[in-house]
DNA sequence: TGTACATCAGTGAACGCGCGTTCACTGATGTAC
DNA sequence: TGTACATCAGTGAACGCGCGTTCACTGATGTAC
C-alpha cells in the first residue's frame, strides 16, 4: 500500500479533526486515541506514525479547534463593518445552540476550566488561541476607544463564562433567559445600540 | 474499635474536605479515591462504608467546595454594607492569589468547563451552588435596580471567566494586568465608584 | 462482677477494565539492476 | 522488459499501569447474661 505523497498529512488531518471534536466533547482526558482513530477509520497502532503521544495530538487538536472558529468568525464576518461584525460574533457565540454543543464550540467556553492544568505543550496552544481571539475582538472595538485590549479580554471572559455557566444550568428555558439577557448587556458594553 | 457516635461522621467530613480540595486541583476525572482517603489518613478500602461510589464524593465535594466559599464570603462581609460587600467580593475574588489556588478557589472558576459533563448528581450539587453565588451576588447589588437577577448572572460569568481566562496566561505580570483591569470593569459595572 | 458475643469502622489483597504505548508484521508499489 | 528488493502507512496483539470496586478479615469495645 504505497501511497500518494499528501496521504500522509490527510490522515493526520483527519485523526486532528476527530480529537478537536473529541477534546470539546470530552475534555483533554477524555479524548482516547483509539477512540479517535477509530473516527478517523484507523486502526489504533498506526497513531504513533502521527503523533509522539497523546499530548501532542491535544495540542494539535486545540490549535485545530481555534482554527476553525477563527475561519467560521471570519467567514461570517467577512465584509462587514466592524460593529457588525461584533454583533453578529456576539449573536452567534452567546447563544442556546453554542451552549449545546461543546464538540463544536469555541474552546474557551468549552474547555476554560481543565485547560491550564495541561502540560506545557496544550498549554501553549491554548494561550495562542485565546490571545488570537481577544485580537479579533480588539481590532473589531470602534478605533478610538480607550483601554480596547482590557475591554476585549473582560468580554471575551464573560462571553465564555455565561456559555460555560449556561451549561451547568439544567432548565433549558432558564439558561436561554440568561444567555439572551447577557447578549444584550455585551453589546451594550461594545458600544452597540440595539 | 469501637468509636464515638460522631466518630464516622467526622471521618467523613475529612474524606470530603479532602476530596472538595482535590476535585477543584485536579478536577472531577483526577479525583483518585485512594489518594482521598490516604489524604484523610485512612487506607482505600474503607470508603465504601461511607460512599455508595466516586460520584457520590465528587457530589459531595461540590457541595463541600461552595459551602467553604459561602461561608468564607460570608465572614468577610459580615456587617458591611451592600457596595462595601460586593467590592469585597470582587477584590477577593478576582486576584491573583485566586488565580494562583484553584484548589481552595471558586468551583465556579476551577471546574466550569468539565462539571457539565458529570453525571446528575454532580450537576444538581454545582447548579445549586451556582444558584446560590449568584443569589448572593443579587442581594447585595442596589435595592432599586433593574434587572439585577441578570446582572448578577453576567458578573458572576465575567469574574469566574476573567480567572479561569487568566490561568491560561503564563505571564504572570500580564495575568495580574488583566485581572486588576477586569477588576475595575466590574466594580464599574456593579455601580460602584472607584 | 466476669465472660462470651455482637458490632462495625477500617484494612489490605485482589479483580476487572480501560488506556497509552510498543512492536513485529503486512502488503502494495516504486525503484535498481 | 522482467524481477528482486526497499519503503512505509497501517494492523493488531500484547504489556504495564492506574483506578474504581469488592470482600474476607481485624480488633477494640459496648452489651447481654
Amino acid at each position: 500500500m504505497r501511497y500518494s505523497d499528501t496521504h500522509k498529512q490527510e490522515t493526520r488531518q483527519k485523526v486532528v479533526k476527530a480529537a478537536a471534536r473529541s477534546v470539546r466533547a470530552k475534555g483533554p482526558e477524555g479524548v482516547s486515541v483509539a477512540e479517535v482513530m477509530a473516527e478517523a477509520g484507523l486502526t489504533h497502532g498506526g497513531f504513533y506514525a502521527h503523533f509522539p503521544n497523546k499530548e501532542a495530538l491535544v495540542a494539535a487538536a486545540i490549535e485545530e479547534a481555534f482554527g476553525q472558529s477563527a475561519r467560521h468568525f471570519g467567514r461570517v464576518t467577512d465584509g462587514l463593518s466592524k460593529a457588525e461584525a461584533l454583533a453578529t460574533f456576539v449573536d452567534l457565540y452567546v447563544t442556546p445552540e453554542h451552549r449545546a454543543h461543546p464538540e463544536r464550540g469555541c474552546p474557551l467556553a468549552g474547555l476554560s476550566s481543565e485547560l491550564p492544568r495541561q502540560g506545557p505543550p496544550v498549554r501553549e496552544a491554548y494561550e495562542r488561541g485565546v490571545q488570537r481571539l481577544v485580537g479579533r475582538i480588539v481590532g473589531w472595538l470602534p478605533d478610538g476607544m480607550a483601554d480596547r485590549e482590557s475591554l476585549a479580554v473582560s468580554l471575551v471572559a464573560e462571553m465564555a463564562g455565561i456559555v460555560a455557566l449556561s451549561r451547568a444550568i439544567a432548565d433549558d428555558d432558564e439558561a436561554e433567559r440568561m444567555l439572551a439577557a447577557a447578549r444584550g448587556r455585551i453589546k451594550h458594553r461594545m458600544g452597540i445600540v440595539q
